[in-house]
DNA sequence: AGATATTCGTATGCATGCAAACGTTAATTG
DNA sequence: CAATTAACGTTTGCATGCATACGAATATCT
């Protein structure tokens, strides 16, 4: 009886130890299919200034990446000097540098996304395609 | 027409993305519940080592718990300098090290397991009880 | 037995990820 | 307008996490 608690906790039934596990995985797929060093936080902050309007500024763009400002200067430093994003000094805000893409940042984004269907797809392998849809749902219901 | 594919790749909507916000998510929660530095990396391996029959080496250890032998070093190392396991040299494999839990180490499982479970409750807090079980299955199975 | 494989622990380098602190600049508030 | 607050980017320190390489010891194979 006073093991009764102890009993009930076991690791591999807890979101945030699955969670871990599950992410790992995703990383490793995503490692296999991207053959440049091309990371899937950077594919992911790559791909938000582009798809945005106009420049941004770093830590805006971190924001809607989920990234905090330290991470987000690494990965965007990152992309500078792969020479996918480009940054200038914002003439209204001194504080501020804004990012756009450049065109080699473009090229790598299409030739990268054809790639991105096939690693989610490969991700969800091991469900069906409607426990696929159930589980990226109640993830976007967890977000 | 030319852009058909890209417009059909929405970031908040790929596993890799989500389950990375979804794991952030998590660690979050988890740092806010527990006081003393340990971390959820920490705590699972610590676990594990508690669970298990008797001393196992370091690599075994980090198999069960998903890391591999680099990270293994790291979590251990940190483990041990809290007084929360031990080594001990292994008589019949001059390689191996065998580790065990501390009482100092079992003590503090005692302590966490209870916040355990609240952690795991507040992860899934956004879904209901039954969209929580789904989810957790389905991870499972993604496992 | 001898050669080969594998496993052990370790070390380095790189990439997220967060906390905390910092100087600079902009916005807000009194 | 002056003082406070907030946001900008940066840096440091620490913790996972993986790739890679290494020497030492064990297992396996021929």
């Amino acid at each position: 009886m006073t093991e009764s608690q102890e009993q009930h906790y076991v690791l591999e039934e807890q979101v945030g130890y699955l969670l871990r596990l599950a992410n790992q995985r995703h990383l490793s797929i995503f490692a296999e299919h991207i053959v440049d060093g091309l990371t899937s936080v950077q594919f992911s902050t790559l791909f938000r200034l582009r798809n945005e309007a106009g420049p941004m500024s770093q830590n805006a763009l971190g924001r809607l990446v989920g990234m905090d400002a330290a991470t987000t200067k690494g990965v965007v430093s990152r992309l500078i000097s792969r020479g996918l994003i480009q940054m200038e000094k914002d003439p209204t805000d001194k504080r501020r540098y804004m990012l756009s893409t450049t065109q080699k940042g473009r090229a790598l984004i299409e030739d990268t996304l054809p790639r991105m269907q096939q690693i989610s797809e490969d991700t969800l392998a091991p469900l069906t395609p409607h426990e696929a849809k159930q589980f990226v749902d109640l993830l976007k219901k967890l977000t």
